[in-house]
DNA sequence: AATTATACATTACTTTTTCTAATCTTAATA
DNA sequence: TATTAAGATTAGAAAAAGTAATGTATAATT
């Protein structure tokens, strides 16, 4: 049951013709010549093998085969423009899916999510939390937000801001335990590490301090559980500035010193890059490079 | 509101490999290459800035733009086809326009119809009455019976019957009158005439009398009045063989001499050549030169 | 009655689109 | 590890669609 069917671009031309019952008008509407939609449909009508028009020098008509034809093509065509016009509609509105690691979305992005939706209440923004890089040919994600070293192929990425990193510690740590006046002092609180990643060493080198031997400590597998442990006072460890800006402000984080390394990765809104134009995809990009800029004034990022 | 859509092979490609999931099998569908298939549908996702298809190495997935616009597309080329599917039906059913002299309408198609509606019974027929010639541009007739002499452009013509022209009368002028045994007795008798055509002089010179001074006497303007008069016992006319086979056959009316002129127009089925191949037209022509032939069999033509 | 204007048809190309063959890539399967 | 089964890519060929210019027929106008 392979449908059967003549040139589609000639039965477009046919319907245009039938509406406007007009080669001329016609081809206005379709942006072409009048020539193109007389060849169109003698060429359909040879393929079908019956006349749809009758030619009348000053008027055109139907001809039984046309009218029969015409209802059917009109209301093919108008099908296909409202499922085209369903698809632009889903670029404008509706869910946006944003795959970002955990420690972004729980510290950095679901708080913001509010201003979000407030400012685009026709997009449905949700999350998917994923430890790897997404895929966009694979992964049903829109958009994602990345850390890494940018310039990554087949996406199109804008940087929302590079990384700092710093010791940073609890107040109340910092209250009883040994008096920070220099960097080595902080070799007299225990030091918490995150696996995989550890930085110390180039903090210090950073202050100055070459030759130390960082002693280990307890570790945890995220920055935002690293966190959770400094927050408990549990010891000193090197914070990330986009991720832990509220935390500085509201003073639940101290940073008992200045100096920073900045991180050869940063934060980066990613979509694919054929997606990029696209209104949500937009949206989201402007609303989250906006927020951070607005962060990094406030001192909250 | 002129509606904007992609390309519509674009579509229908999209169509194919969303039903089958497989860029391969729908371009077997469509009697393409797959890398036809993956060229159309790379190019619509440029154009429509989304991606449809997810594709996975072994498998094809509809993203959730793909699933949304599928549907649209099957019912809006279902909806095509099943235009095309009425047209070609047209084709094989319904009304068959006839276009035919009156004289041959009531002489000869008419007393027969009822045999082409029972071999034919899916073909309503009608017939249109014209005096002059058709124009299969301008009228509704599919079809019509032509007098002429053949070769007319841009429709196919099909000789169904040379015209033979002969002397008769009714059979109790026959009696009535003078003897008949030489042509020149005729001219003892009325002779009518047929508006503006007139073959007694070729009749008599086909019978070796060339230098007759022909009588004028009443007229008619159509072959079938003349015979009316004829059978009526009004004189001598001459006959057409085409239109009087079954009052010959029947006796109503009688030939006297066996010499015959050859008319130089023949009767013609002719359709638009464009249409020829159309079951209902190669219906009516197969239909009508059959029942011509078996009449000349029968002497019933 | 002649002239003008309108609308489709035709012709000879040109341009654009579509398709193909050959080859590459990736990952599931043997 | 080799094989196989999709789809992607590339460069070029083929087919389809379109154009400009002109032709034709005839209704409308002068």
């Amino acid at each position: 049951m392979p449908r059967q069917l003549p040139s589609l671009n000639a039965l477009r031309a046919f319907e245009a013709a039938a509406r406007r019952l007009s080669f001329t008008r016609a081809a206005d509407e379709l942006f072409v010549t009048q020539a193109a939609v007389s060849h169109q449909i003698k060429h359909l009508e040879e393929q079908l093998g019956m006349q749809l028009f009758r030619r009348m020098n000053r008027q055109l008509q139907l001809t039984d085969a046309g009218q029969i034809l015409m209802p059917f093509m009109s209301d093919a065509l108008d099908m296909m423009a409202s499922g085209i016009e369903r698809l632009n509609h889903e670029q404008r509105e509706g869910r946006l899916t944003v795959s970002t690691l955990e420690s972004i979305a729980a510290s950095w992005l679901v708080p913001r999510l509010r201003n979000f939706r407030a400012q685009h209440p026709e997009i449905e923004l949700s999350l998917e939390i994923a430890d790897h890089p997404v895929d966009f040919d694979r992964d049903k994600a829109d958009m994602a937000i990345r850390y890494g070293p940018g310039g990554w192929p087949g996406v199109s990425a804008t940087k929302i801001a590079d990384e700092e990193i710093f010791p940073v510690l609890s107040p109340s740590l910092l209250e009883k335990g040994p008096p920070l006046k220099h960097p080595r002092d902080l070799l007299k609180f225990p030091l918490i590490h995150e696996d995989m990643v550890d930085r110390w060493e180039d903090w210090f080198e950073a202050v100055g301090e070459t030759a130390i031997e960082v002693p280990r400590g307890s570790s945890f597998p995220h920055s935002n559980l690293v966190m959770q442990a400094v927050m408990a006072g549990e010891g000193v460890a090197l914070g990330r500035s986009f991720l832990i800006g509220p935390e500085i402000a509201s003073g639940r984080l101290v940073r008992p010193f200045a100096a920073s390394v900045t991180a050869a990765f940063s934060f980066y809104v990613v979509a694919p890059s054929w997606a990029q134009e696209t209104p949500k995809v937009q949206a989201f990009t402007n609303w989250i490079v906006e927020e951070t800029r607005v962060a990094a004034r406030t001192g909250d990022s």
